[in-house]
DNA sequence: ACCATATCGGAACGGATCGTTTCGTTTAGG
DNA sequence: CCTAAACGAAACGATCCGTTCCGATATGGT
């Protein structure tokens, strides 16, 4: 077998363009390396290491962190987090909550997010990235549960937007501080006062 | 000027316990720094650079980042903020939101609370300082309102932690992506609904 | 067919910070 | 008088930063 270990082959540039590999392999190592070590295991130079690629790759198309962290949790989330449609608000909160929770707690994604606030707070180009690429996306589909239940009636359309700002601080808090449990009462609880459902009667 | 006095060019033990003002030069110091760079400029290397002081000084009495930065917020908020009472929850939370933004805006707390929040994300000591120790503190205040509107009848006593889970992701979401601008409107129409009240009519 | 162009990984750079250790000095308390 | 602990200074090895070279590679336009 006179062929390339698949090993210690090393990957090369394959002409003027983007090479896919490089990118995917970087991606991969990114995820990997939150995965196990978080936030602060996090580096270049380590996703560079375990990536086999060089430093000025990654630099070359991922100017910041942010955008880096950015790409990897978009390749996660997309896969694996569907809308409920369960026909009140609150019902549709308490299963996309439980279902949100549970993709960050088991899955790297949590970390990645932890880790994509936390650059946040230490250049502005990464709180841009955040607040006006990441987070406009992954508002969309939240905005349309909220839309869909003012078209019912359960909310006044001029209170969307506020409601969809306390359903995230109430998200950010418990990932920030750690406190993903599925504790269902309180979900429940939260979700009704969101979405301006009267208390479950004790 | 007494600009801490060019004399103490060196500031040396005075026995065997705490120099109170080693103490004061490096929370002193740590405030100042964040102000002016941020949490992205901010190191222990630099903050014992301006206070004058030796690292394992600092070391010494603060076991983590976090704990600084406590210590360094705790001075800071004391001194500032004071609970309002209007009779009503919803003005409360108006009052007290206005005034916590303006706190953050207009002083060096704001970039001191963001670095204990992203500080968080790195280690768990970090987080657990946090948790365990910053935010009950600072959560009693609060409590306090709300506890008073559910004597009043204002809101159900059994709400009264979802409620200010709300209201404090609410904050937190804002600080963290940079968005403290006294935006009043928005502030009383998300204080009104935390607090159960009716919007006002349009 | 040729060649400019842009990519790739590797290596090294100067600089900064980390957390620790060593050292000599200073003072309180027993 | 002497032990104990704190102080600041300096240096340690290690890591990561972001950038800059380099030689090799393959595309795409001419």
């Amino acid at each position: 077998m006179p062929e390339t270990s698949p090993a210690d082959r090393r990957r090369s540039s394959i002409g003027a363009r983007r090479n896919p590999d490089a990118e995917a392999a970087i991606l991969t190592a990114a995820r990997a390396l939150l995965a196990e070590r978080g936030y602060a295991g996090f580096s270049i130079e380590e996703v560079a290491r375990r990536a086999g690629a060089g430093k000025p790759t990654i630099y070359r198309w991922w100017a910041t962190k942010a955008d880096l962290l950015i790409d990897v949790y978009a390749a996660e989330k997309a896969s694996h987090m569907a809308l409920p449609d369960t026909g009140a608000l609150w019902s549709d909160l308490l299963a996309y909550t439980r279902a949100l929770w549970g993709f960050w707690r088991d899955t790297p994604s949590g970390s990645i997010f932890r880790a994509l606030i936390a650059e946040a707070q230490t250049t502005g180009a990464a709180l841009s990235a955040l607040r006006d690429k990441f987070l406009p996306d992954r508002l969309r589909d939240l905005c349309h549960m909220f839309e869909r239940a003012a078209e019912r009636g359960e909310i006044p359309a001029a209170e969307i937007d506020d409601r969809v700002g306390l359903y995230i601080g109430f998200n950010w808090l418990h990932l920030l501080t750690d406190r993903l449990a599925d504790d269902a009462p309180a979900i429940e609880r939260t979700a009704r006062l969101i979405a301006g459902q009267p208390p479950s009667r004790a």
